[in-house]
DNA sequence: TCTCGCTGCTACATTTAATGTAGCGATACG
DNA sequence: CGTATCGCTACATTAAATGTAGCAGCGAGA
């Protein structure tokens, strides 16, 4: 298995139009993923402990977003369990400002 | 109708713990919540363009997601049809990055 | 007025994705 | 050997998303 042009898969539904944004995108915006990747960010976990720090979600999904992940280059299995590989570890931190946002939202209430 | 702490909501599966990051991973890892505001980004879009704009994807699930998006307060319905609303605006301020991302990403491509 | 074309939005049957529970083969410790 | 973990998978059930069709409302034109 050699993939990788990163485009998105062909039996996804919605958003394969070519453009990187895009592939990211749909791949970002499937379930757990998003996820998946915060969970992650302190260290590797092991897929029993991702599935404790992802409210026990099946690990028929956990499996399959990880997988998609490896082949998307952000998630590598190491000894020590699932863990970020410097590439996921950049997109993580492109969601730090996300963080902060989230905060001010949740100020911003009841607007 | 006025909702909106920012919490997950109630039939939601997965991640729902307080915390906002939380609740926010969990609303924009639903199908076509990014690409929807991805597509706003310019300017107000009508529902049909919207629709265009995102591959023809079903109108239920479009009205779903823009009704999710309104009552976080990132979209709202002007007289030029859905557009971002000032906190959505910033919200689509934190892809920035995660764009300028993707293009590295499709760059790494085979490693 | 009566259609035409657009708006936002909804119903409903079908298909796909995610869930939950169980268990596999492999590896390591005793 | 027994047991306990690892990553991973099978499979039936349930929830979400799709696709197609159509609603009511508004403004413009003949």
């Amino acid at each position: 298995m050699a993939k990788q042009a990163p485009a998105a898969k062909p039996g996804v539904r919605g958003s394969r139009s070519g453009r990187p944004i895009m592939a990211l995108l749909d791949l970002l915006g499937r379930r757990w993923t998003l996820r998946i990747i915060w969970e992650l960010r302190e260290g590797p976990l092991t897929s029993r402990a991702l599935r404790s720090a992802c409210d026990e979600a099946s690990p028929t999904i956990l499996q399959t977003r990880l997988t998609e992940l490896r082949e998307a280059g952000f998630v590598e299995l190491t000894d020590d369990g699932y863990g970020l590989t410097p590439l996921g570890r950049e997109l993580f931190a492109t969601f730090t400002p996300l963080h902060r946002f989230a905060e001010r939202w949740s100020k911003h209430a009841g607007s």
